[in-house]
DNA sequence: TTCTTATCGATAACGTTTTATCAATTATAC
DNA sequence: GTATAATTGATAAAACGTTATCGATAAGAA
């Protein structure tokens, strides 16, 4: 059974409907896309294609969509109902505070070991020496690393990464990573952001002048 | 002088560029854009494109473009050039942990306070209480803010900054916001690179099996 | 100087994502 | 039971972003 085929936009939306739907449940158990739509500020046709894609969740008509169901679907498609394990490479200063982030778990992710050329020790996790990398991916068969060293050795450690198996690298690192077919590459890159942020800044500066 | 209309996706990619040209200077000053998409994996065509929204330098043929006019380019387009003041609010497990991330000034932006419910401190910095918002963020005329308080209060917080004068809002909680025309909302929303990453390895699994 | 060739810049084709339109459906009110 | 109105789902149109094509340009070689 496929369920290949969400594009990416979508598929970021998706924890914007299901942070919706968990707090809005009081409703008698039906919402309407329409809803949806103006508290997201999205399109109608746009959240209604996107919760078609995500279940199999028939609207009704006059009612909308039931609530649980949406919420059922978007967690299973997530994978929010079963916590993967995964590897974070990098105990600098992001590193840190990553691991020190309690929220990933709620989201499925469960970061079990963190790795540094130097060990050491943050938030009580012990961080290994590089060196144990390929052993742990293989004994604990991981599949997901997140990457958060500095962006000159990013692509050497990803390429210990996805020959040991990993199959999905969040990037962290300000750098293009270059990964084998079938490995995906998130990349988490701050400095975009900011770009984005900077930019608009500098236009409404400029444009009020 | 309105450098308006540079698109959102070009602009993500710009700090790859400036990344790449800024490790890549010693080539005798010029770059042609197929080097860049190679060394990047993106489209020539495209590069091109995205070097002539950003800058007025123009490529030489047979030679390519002017590495250290495009390095200017690009920082004065990203707003690098002079830094950003800001502000963050909520000092939990990630506000702190982005607080002790000294990577931000790097790409122009210098958090110069901290606020939560509670007073306290972190990482050196004293941390305030939100009623001292209004009186900081006027008094040294803030237009960025960092949001790392969680979901559920995310909107009221969102709510004081704008309506302080704050201009765009990078936000880390996993909530929509609403906010007035004319603000930017930057989310940099975790759980959507998630839900990428997780569908992802869960179409590769299913399909191997 | 002239020729060759790498590279650019502009334009056009393509694909994907978003938005608009409209008939079909069914809960609710009368 | 029938009419009404809200809502869906499908199809079409529009907007946007990416990729391909090709003539123009100038560096460097002959």
């Amino acid at each position: 059974m496929k369920i290949q085929g969400i594009s990416t936009q979508t598929l970021r939306r998706l924890p914007y409907y299901l942070n919706y739907l968990v707090n809005c449940e009081a409703d008698g158990g039906y919402i309407s896309a329409a809803a949806v739509a103006s508290a997201l500020k999205l399109n109608e046709v746009q959240v209604r294609k996107d919760l078609a894609t995500v279940c199999q969740v028939r609207g009704v008509p006059k009612k909308g969509f039931p609530v649980s169901d949406l919420i059922e679907g978007l967690r299973d498609c997530l994978g929010q109902n079963n916590v993967h394990d995964a590897i974070l490479v990098g105990a600098g200063n992001l590193g840190r505070a990553l691991l020190s982030y309690k929220g990933f778990e709620q989201y499925g992710l469960n970061i079990i070991a963190a790795f540094d050329i130097k060990e050491g020790e943050a938030d009580g996790k012990k961080i290994f020496p590089l060196e144990k990398l390929p052993d742990i991916i293989n004994r604990l068969s991981i599949k997901i690393a997140v990457i958060t060293v500095p962006g000159d050795v990013a692509q050497q450690v990803c390429d210990i990464l996805t020959s040991n198996g990993i199959l999905a690298v969040w990037n962290f690192a300000p750098a293009h990573l270059t990964v084998p077919d079938g490995v995906l590459v998130q990349n988490e890159n701050m400095a975009s952001s900011l770009a984005v942020l900077s930019n608009h800044l500098k236009s409404r500066m400029e444009g009020s002048e």
